[in-house]
DNA sequence: TAGTGGTCTAGACCACGGT
DNA sequence: CCGTGGTCTAGACCACTAG
């Protein structure tokens, strides 16, 4: 079962991507160029591209280029509606506890049963609080294996995101996600850390994100307070 | 600007799909076949053809052919867990509001914002209630303009779709999605028609559906009571 | 005007599914 | 075995962008 030529030129595009090999606002070797360098006709070629293209790593410029473009952190996913708008502006992530390896909590505990091979190695959590203009909106809660991520308990995260930091210095993307969710009264805890009545209306999202890794899937809890900042998504065709 | 070639192909078939000369499960003509019907290249067709697997319209099998399959309704859209599972079995709709023709409300009163060009019209209103197994779950409000759709007021949705009704008497696909998302506390009405107590949290999904008539965008209010079926959304790439 | 991506032709060979 | 879709070649012309 040989791979095909054109997820060959994918991923060594990819690749490049993701090393940095190119600044976002950058472009990719043109068509022809890349026909050129790989012996490989623009039908081939192009296949490549179209996988950069769906996959949210590049933007085509019609007689302009391929220019490589911020990778959409969310996909499909919901997110803060103002998280978006304002970013590096009005917000602030503080952690409420850096990685930390644990043993894995009760399935109860978790938003998504993982699955065996993830139990097997220990759990790594951390949980943040995410902020705009000051005020706490979100409360986020992380559980993933720690096989072969342990380095993450160490440095800080690329740009403050961890998904980039997966991609960047992981080489892992996350290939899907899957959500639940659900509207609770804010107990004890998250209404003290997002500054709302015991009681009041909160919405919990709970998630799954799968990831190019085998064995690796990031489960998360999101409380948020959507009194002020709602949770938006768009969906285009 | 002449339209290419594919588009025009594919416009055709997407026709003959919407006008039901395909049912769920035929095939399509083969891509050869396209090809001499048409007087068109592989490329050419294939690239029609890969329109209508982006939009969900068919299924490719290799050395089978192009299936039609049902058309998926929700397009990176949030459905309540065991809407889909148990699709068909233990759920019910029933009517709180027939469409009926309204003045528009106010746009506070609306999930987003409607455009100029719709508030030229008068507005359509329908309310349904959702439940699974005898039990309430959601509440749903929709409203859009009543430009050249008055034909809804009469008849039955087809198989009880609001979205397939559209489609197969109408022609209208829907091509995206905008929403937002909000705990909120059960006010009067909704906790009486959900069955919860009056201050119980609830999901309020508004949506804003983009339509493929330029003019028309559906606006719903969503009122989930997910206490114990909470809103699911798969995203894969 | 030169270079880019968008569309399209006219073939070819392969892998898969069913007879 | 034959017909299907998946991949790929080697060209061509067009529309868009920018110097």
């Amino acid at each position: 079962m040989a791979e095909t030529r054109y997820s060959q030129i994918h991923k060594i595009l990819k690749s490049r991507i993701q090393r940095g090999a190119y600044d976002v606002g950058d472009f990719l070797p043109s068509e022809h160029e890349l026909c050129h360098t790989y012996s490989i006709t623009r039908t081939t070629a192009r296949k490549a591209l179209d996988e950069l293209l769906k996959e949210g790593f590049i933007e085509k410029q019609h007689g302009k280029g391929s220019m490589v473009k911020e990778r959409r952190q969310s996909l499909g996913l919901l997110t803060v509606k103002g998280f978006s708008e304002a970013v590096g502006e009005n917000i602030q992530t503080t952690f409420l506890q850096k990685p930390i390896i644990t043993p894995w909590p009760a399935v109860a505990e978790l938003p998504f049963p993982p699955e065996e091979r993830e139990l097997k190695s220990d759990c790594i959590y951390f949980e943040r609080l995410r902020g705009v203009s000051g005020e706490p909106v979100m409360r986020e809660c992380n559980y993933f294996s720690a096989e072969g991520l342990t380095k993450l308990l160490d440095g800080e995260f690329v740009e403050g995101s961890f998904f980039k930091t997966l991609s960047k210095n992981f080489f892992i993307e996350i290939t899907g996600s899957e959500q639940e969710l659900r509207a609770l009264k804010a107990d004890k805890q998250s209404s003290e850390l997002l500054k709302v009545s015991e009681g009041a209306p909160i919405l919990r999202i709970s998630v799954k994100f799968s990831t190019s890794k085998t064995g690796l899937n990031i489960y998360s809890y999101l409380y948020c307070n959507t009194e002020k900042y709602p949770i938006g998504n768009d969906y285009k065709h």
